[in-house]
RNA sequence: GGACUGCUAGCUCAGUUGGUUUAGAGCACUACUUUGACAGAGUAGGGGUCAUUGGUUCGAAUCCAAUGCAGUCCA
């Protein structure tokens, strides 16, 4: 068969992905094995993959993978959530681009053209994890708003309900006037910006020329002022007390109140107190006992209650209001002023602090046993300095959540009220009737539901149990089997929305934690460190760059650059170098096949027997090492570590040193070998680089079975003499070869090589091997110094490189010189540390004995170039 | 304003409880090499006062303190 010139990754990864699907290799059943469970962060249904999924698909993918490879049950259930307010969001301004508005539509239609949205875009989210190469078991494929999703977000709310942990209240919240709901303290913003602060004279009631002016940042509030406040030690305004200020514009009267809580230093010291739009106005009105006047309406605009301006944005209101307290001379003067706003997460615009009826959960009960999980060390966090004074400090300070969302996407809330504004949670609509009709006493009774739903992240926390039906049929036998899952892979923005909820919901209906492990990747960012977005159109489409650099290719670069937990700058020559490994793996392919023809029964392996044992040995080591890294979710670095591997020690080491000759025969033997140690590297790769790996797998040899699937072996302790040979090897050859380049050497050109060395057994094994790899016609050992050579030291030992056309062009003594400078500064500072009492009293006497060692060598080392320069 | 994290080669990062030859890797860079695996490559090479300043110690990139800069979270 012939191969391609270079690899190309579109014939082989749809042929695998199907070839996989349709032995259902990623479909899993509870057996007898231990599970491996992981459940996809659901992605929102409002777009596409970012950089950021990829991120996150790839490591849950490499360790899914790798714990599927390492005889475990491996489960990864995909999904998708439905994102109340940005998919409703979305959905409205698709149906005003077609000229419908929200308001037109019933509920029902409205959510039929909510599930079309859905379905487009979660499908268009499952095409691109499934090219990714993501080994999910579609079987279990989840949405937050499947039907038997939905009954358990009801169950849970009745029965949080039920224990008095949720509860319905008027109370400030954080209004989105865009979406037109209200929003949790968490789905805030802040951003800092400068603004302006005016100061506005108020007159005070009866006394006509006198006044008090305050200080606001927001004058299209003043219509809500129900009082001004001073402190009651501010002995600019003690003059004040019992009287009124007039509120410019409207002429309202309103009382001056005294209260500590005013800051005497800030502004003039008098504060206008608006209870309806601003929290801490709102405690001091409780305090005080003001009224509240709500000057907006849920859109932003002013209502009614404003008497002038009415129906105009707040921030147009503002404008005008300005302009018109200016032209009546009651601003005093304005200022700049370093303020911060809260901004809807979702839709950007300028939340409102807003008094309203919600529906919240109480914190406190919940938050004790998750923050106990992760104190105790029960579940895990990666990287855990980073992340775990976070995850406590939220928790330790968590404040009630509002969980209702003005909105009709989404789950709707199962309260009923009668017509006298009672209210009645259950799980169904006849449960409510009978519950009404109790208490009414068998009246018959008209109800009427809770429009609003309920916020995302109120489903979304019980995902790890919900995709296995762990809620509406509790203690099933997959839940048993496969919860707690193994291991989350999420973003470290979403800590507190879903992580410390997901624990929350855990240890409160299953008693126990919902995963072991947490492991946080960074944010992915472009080259030059900034956040990637669509204004900025740095944000690189995922199906592009897998058609572009094929998925492997798109996994490497994503994984090299990808520090645990740290940020990482997406530059898109990582994926060049992902292209370009493929190549390389391809070519090694290549050339392993172009002797198969050549395959000998007879021959005998001679230098290769060692290159043999050695990268064995080699193997061994590296398997270790990215078990322990892979432990660690050190995954970039393992990764590192295979890459070098296959790139450095099998394709330009080993193969180079088994390599036969022109038109030579290869040992069958080495052969076997040379296939074999392919396929383990292959095996190794996978997790990382499914679709290359599983397509050479299969090249290399006939096959009964698949690389996706294959188990673990033992890993055998590598052979530490072997690896130091190994190395000795490598650096003689680079030696030699560096001497070769310096001495304009031509590669054609051989060389005589003479080793004058103490440990000649060191070198009996591989001298096969660095002739082969010096161009040396003959290799020998001698304790002369031959005539018309190049003298190299090599440790302690020195080698002669003799050739015909020899020109040495003074290099050989600068070398040499240049080489004793740098051991003669070496000696000096271990003799400095040697000559220090102190430090061979205190030092633990292994280290002393280095040194000494150190010394010793360097000595003998300087010996050898003395000798050699003298010799010249 | 409070807290946390980081600062090591041009860039991105390793560097484990202080001592493994006067600091390592990948990418980038420089020179040389173009007909048998691979120029998407090979061979070799150059490149760092470990942010700054003090301290602890026989010994500090590593521990402590202060400062500077960057970033994140919270109010």
């Amino acid at each position: 068969m012939e191969l391609s010139k270079n690899y190309i990754p579109e014939l082989v990864e749809d042929k695998w992905s199907r070839h996989w699907s349709e032995k259902k290799y990623f479909e899993s059943t509870p057996d007898s094995r231990k599970p491996f469970t992981v459940v996809i962060p659901p992605p929102n249904v409002t777009g596409v993959l970012h950089m950021g999924h990829t991120l996150n698909e790839t490591v849950q993918d490499i360790l899914v993978r790798r714990a599927r490879m390492s005889g475990y049950n491996a489960c990864w259930v995909p999904g998708s959530d439905h994102a109340s307010i940005a998919t409703e969001a979305k959905v409205v301004q698709m149906l005003k681009e077609h000229g419908i508005e929200k308001n037109q539509l019933t509920r029902e239609a409205f959510l039929k053209y909510a599930y079309e949205w859905k379905e487009k875009y979660g499908n268009i989210i499952y095409h691109q994890i499934a090219k990714l190469g993501c080994s999910v078991d579609w079987s279990r494929v989840a949405f937050t708003m499947d039907e038997d999703y939905y009954k358990a977000v009801i169950k849970v709310f009745v029965d949080l309900y039920k224990k008095g942990w949720i509860y319905r209240g008027a109370r400030m919240i954080h209004w989105d006037p865009s979406a037109k709901t209200a929003l949790s303290d968490e789905e805030v913003e802040y951003k800092e910006g400068v603004g302006k602060l005016y100061y506005i004279k108020y007159k005070i009631a009866d006394e006509p020329n006198s006044e008090i002016i305050i200080a606001t940042q927001r004058p299209e509030t003043i219509m809500g002022d129900t009082a001004v406040c001073v402190n009651p030690n501010d002995k600019r305004y003690s003059h004040l007390k019992g009287k009124s200020a007039i509120i410019p514009l409207i002429n309202k009267k309103v009382p001056i109140i005294f209260d500590e809580y005013v800051d005497p230093a800030f502004g003039t010291g008098a504060l206008k107190v608006t209870p309806a739009h601003d929290i801490n106005d709102y405690n001091l009105g409780l305090k005080h006992n003001l009224e509240v006047v709500d000057t907006l309406n849920e859109d932003g605009t002013l209502s009614e209650a404003a008497q002038i301006f009415v129906g105009d944005d707040r921030f147009v209101a503002r404008k005008k209001i300005i302009k018109k307290l200016k032209e009546e001379g009651f601003i005093e003067k304005e200022e700049d002023y370093q303020t911060r706003l809260g901004y809807s997460q979702r839709t950007g615009s300028v939340v409102e602090p807003k008094i309203s009826t919600q529906w919240f959960v109480k914190m406190k009960e919940l938050a004790g046993p998750a923050l106990k999980t992760v104190v105790t060390g029960e579940i895990s966090i990666h990287p855990a300095e980073k992340f775990m004074a976070t995850y406590k400090y939220w928790l330790e300070n968590v404040k009630d959540w509002c969980i209702s969302r003005q909105l009709w996407w989404g789950q709707q809330i199962p309260a009923y009220y009668d017509q006298s504004g009672n209210c009645y949670v259950a799980e169904t609509p006849e449960e409510a009737q009978k519950l009404a009709e109790k208490n009414s006493g068998g009246a018959v009774v008209s109800l009427t539901r809770d429009h609003d739903v309920l916020d995302t992240w109120f489903s979304s926390w019980l995902w790890p149990m919900q995709v296995f039906h762990g809620i509406t049929n509790p203690g099933n036998h997959e839940l048993k089997y496969y919860y707690p899952t193994s291991v989350l892979v999420t973003g470290q923005d979403i800590i507190f929305f879903w992580v410390s909820r997901m624990v929350m919901a855990g240890m409160e209906y299953e008693k126990e934690i919902p995963f072991k492990d947490v492991y946080f990747t960074g944010m992915v960012r472009d080259n030059q460190g900034r956040k990637m977005s669509k204004t900025l159109g740095n944000s690189p489409d995922l199906l592009n760059l897998i058609e572009k650099y094929g998925a492997d290719a798109v996994r490497f670069g994503i994984m090299i650059s990808s520090p645990a937990g740290n940020d990482l700058l997406f530059d898109e020559a990582t994926l060049e170098q992902g292209r370009n490994f493929n190549n390389k793996i391809w070519n090694a392919l290549k050339l392993v096949k172009m002797w198969a023809q050549r395959v000998d029964e007879n021959a005998n392996a001679t230098n290769e027997t060692f290159a043999i044992e050695w990268f064995g040995n080699r193997l061994n080591e590296i398997r270790a090492e990215v078990d322990e890294l892979l432990k660690q979710f050190r995954l970039s670095e393992a990764l590192k570590s295979i890459y070098s591997l296959i790139w450095d020690d099998f394709c330009s080491w080993y193969l180079e040193w088994v390599k036969p000759g022109f038109e030579q025969a290869i040992p069958q033997k080495v052969y076997e070998q040379t296939i074999s140690y392919f396929t383990e590297l292959m095996h190794l790769l996978h997790p990382f680089m499914p679709f290359v790996t599983e397509e050479i797998y299969h090249l290399l040899a006939k096959r009964a079975d698949d690389l996706c699937v294959r188990q673990y072996g033992q890993i055998a302790k590598a052979d530490a003499q072997i690896l130091e040979s190994g190395e000795l090897l490598k650096n003689a050859i680079t030696t030699i070869r560096d001497t070769r380049n310096k001495f304009n050497l031509k590669p054609k050109e051989a060389i005589q090589l003479f080793i004058q060395t103490e440990r000649p057994k060191s070198y009996q094994a591989i001298t096969g091997i660095i002739a082969k790899q010096v161009n040396a016609a003959e290799v020998a050992f001698s304790s002369d110094t031959p005539g018309n050579s190049i003298a190299v030291v090599f440790g302690k030992d020195k080698f002669y490189v003799s050739a015909d056309n020899l020109v040495d062009a003074g290099n050989q003594k600068s070398e040499l010189l240049k080489e004793l400078d740098y051991l003669k500064g070496f000696l000096v500072s271990v003799e400095k540390k040697l000559s220090n009492e102190r430090f061979v009293q205190n030092a633990k006497a292994d280290v002393v004995e280095l040194e000494r060692k150190k010394k010793a060598d360097a000595e003998a080392k300087i010996k050898v170039i003395e000798e050699s320069l003298t010799s010249l």
